[in-house]
Parts: C-alpha cells; sequence; structure tokens
DNA sequence: ACCTGAACACCGTTCAAGT
DNA sequence: ACCTGAACACCGTTCAAGT
C-alpha cells in the first residue's frame, strides 16, 4: 500500500542525500544508491520516476530540514531565523544546495517554506501585492548568498559573509518598513 | 606555439559553448565537443585539461560576453546597464548560466566584471573599505536573479520580473547612496 | 506487486602507439 | 608536438523474465 511506498521512497532519498554529502554531487548515482538501500539500480524506478525526479526528492527534503520560525516573534527576527536556518543548511548539504536554484519553486515544501514568508512580510506591514515580489527577491538574495558560500564562491571568510547578511539585513528591512509605511498611509 | 594552441582552445570552448545552448547542459559532454571539433575526444585534453576544466573555461566565455558601461555614464545607469548585459546573457546561455553561481570568482574574467563593479561603486561614494561587501551583495543578488529567471525558477512573466528589478535598484540604490552620504560627512 | 539479469547506448579518462 | 585506437571503469535506462 501506499504507506510503505513512502517509506521506501524516503529511505531512497535520505541515502541519496547522505551519499551526495559524503562523497560530492557526482557521486550521487543510480547505482550507488541502490548499493546503499541493498537493492538493484532498477528497482529504484518504481519509487522515484529516474535520476532527474531523485534530484527533485533530495531538494524537496533540503527544503523540509528548513526551520520556520514561531509567529510570536517579531517579523525581524522570524526573518532572521529562516535566513539562518537556510544558511545553516546550506552548510549541512554544500553539493546539493545549489540544485535549489535551479529548481523551480513550484513543489510542496518549497511552498511551506514561501508561504512562511508570506505571513511573516504581511506581519511587517507589506502591502498584499507587494508580497510576491518582496519574496521573490529576499529569497533570490537568501538562497543564492547561502549558495555562494557554501559553494566556495566566496573568496572571504564567514565573520565578512556575517557582516554582509547584516548589511543586506539592515537595508533590506528599511526597505520593507518603508513599503509598509506607504501602505499604512494609503490604507487608512 | 602558444598562439595556435590558444585559438584551438577558443574554438573548443565555442563548440562547448553552443552544444550546451543547443541541446543542453547534460549534452555537453567530451565526446560531443570533440565531434562538433572534428577530433578524437582524447584530443581535447590537451587544450583543456579535462571536463571540469572545461567548464570553467565555458564560464569564463560566458562572463567575456558582459559588456561593461562606458566610464561618463552615471553610476546609476552603469549598474543598470551591467544588470541588464548580465541578464541578457544568461537568456542567451540558460543552461550554463548558473554555473556562474557555483565556481570561484577567482578567475580572471571574473575579476574584469568585478573590477568594473568596483569602479562603478567607488564613483557612487561607497566607502574604499566597504566596496566588496557591497560588490558581494549585488553581484550574489543579480547573478541569482538572472539565473532564477533564465533557469525558470519564477514562476511569474518578464513584466512582473523586471518590476522586481526596478523594485530592488530602487532600495538598493538608495542603501548605496546612504552607505556614499555617510562617507561624505566622516570623510571632509 | 515488486525485484532482477542481461543488455543497450552512452560517459570521462589513461596509455601506449602512431605520425 | 599532436593526434589516435583500444581499453577501463563507469553511467542511466529498457525490457523481458522471475517470484
Amino acid at each position: 500500500m501506499a504507506r510503505q511506498r513512502q517509506t521506501d521512497r524516503d529511505t531512497i532519498l535520505a541515502a541519496a542525500l547522505s551519499i551526495a554529502d559524503e562523497r560530492g554531487l557526482d557521486a550521487l548515482t543510480m547505482r550507488a544508491v541502490a548499493d546503499r538501500v541493498g537493492v538493484t539500480p532498477m528497482a529504484l524506478y518504481r519509487y522515484v520516476g529516474g535520476k532527474s525526479q531523485l534530484l527533485d526528492g533530495v531538494v524537496e527534503r533540503l527544503l523540509l530540514e528548513v526551520t520556520l520560525p514561531a509567529g510570536r516573534l517579531s517579523w525581524r527576527e522570524q526573518l532572521a531565523k529562516m535566513t539562518g536556518s537556510l544558511r545553516s543548511t546550506a552548510r549541512r548539504h554544500p553539493e546539493v544546495f545549489p540544485l535549489l536554484m535551479q529548481r523551480p519553486a513550484a513543489t510542496e515544501a518549497a511552498k511551506r517554506v514561501r508561504d512562511a514568508v508570506y505571513a511573516t512580510l504581511r506581519s511587517a506591514g507589506v502591502a498584499v501585492d507587494e508580497v510576491p515580489r518582496v519574496e521573490r527577491i529576499l529569497s533570490t538574495f537568501v538562497i543564492g548568498f547561502a549558495a555562494s558560500e557554501a559553494g566556495g564562491r566566496f573568496t572571504v571568510g564567514r565573520r565578512a559573509l556575517d557582516g554582509d547578511l547584516a548589511w543586506f539585513g539592515e537595508h533590506f528591512l528599511a526597505a520593507i518598513e518603508s513599503a509598509g509605511a506607504d501602505q499604512e498611509e494609503s490604507g487608512q
């Protein structure tokens, strides 16, 4: 039944993710995953459709690792927590994380994170019809930043990058706030 | 002599780039490149070190396609032009462009673009020791944005994305300006 | 329903051999 | 100096066959 298959699918994706973490993205092959699960490569095709869907599933798992902050925190704290969680996910899975930037943000797990950001932006006072735009800009930067850091694109150390994030946060939050203020004015 | 080899290397990289453009990144194989150049796969190894260095070279070529704006334009126009050029490069080479985000920004061609951004930021009044930081943030966003657009990560159309860039530009330039203003104050 | 063996059409890369 | 043939150790995927 579906339950059993789902479990097997999870096992397969977990194996795939840890192979990529341990031996790199190039080592993530159908055959290696099958080996780790203790099965023939061809047996995987029933659970994941093929190599590219396997990668989709792995990315999905990555997004599920992102912790969503409690709603009672201030919106500034919420955004900071989500950024931090995404960044640490990138550090835990530097090989796979960049794939996040190359695949459509249309999956269920992507929606989960996006909706959380939407809610936070709303509570920051951003106008409803501005929310998707601000989210796209924010996620593009944060994911890009985390991927760059984890992938070694930057040539500076972690302290400098902490400062980058602080600089961005300071100015971006100001932008959000002014967008929120505009809304207050015209809204009531 | 070196001249001849350089030309051959360029021919190889050009062939590689157009294969990726036409048939996708997966179709970019040593064998396919060799075929197009009219040679055996093993002959490529003298000019490009191997597959991963071939990809490095292709990324290098990509960066050389980015047009750097004339210095007499205003810094706002310069940044807008560079962003536009990067975005159109991404559209011309959507398969290869995302690699830009995964490889170190330490090559000669990367330096060429970065130095241009440095100069523009300087002329915008950004403090010398803030320049690398602002450049990292800016390039992370712009490259990430262009890669997301070209790779189909966004689910909205081009008009909305034009608006995104305008929104980011408006607020980011304001941030740069305020950083510049801080500098003026304390500087003289 | 689930897994396998055997096979197909590919890969990147090494190395000795040719010119 | 430059290129090739042959070979090695891999890939993803299909399909008929087994249980």
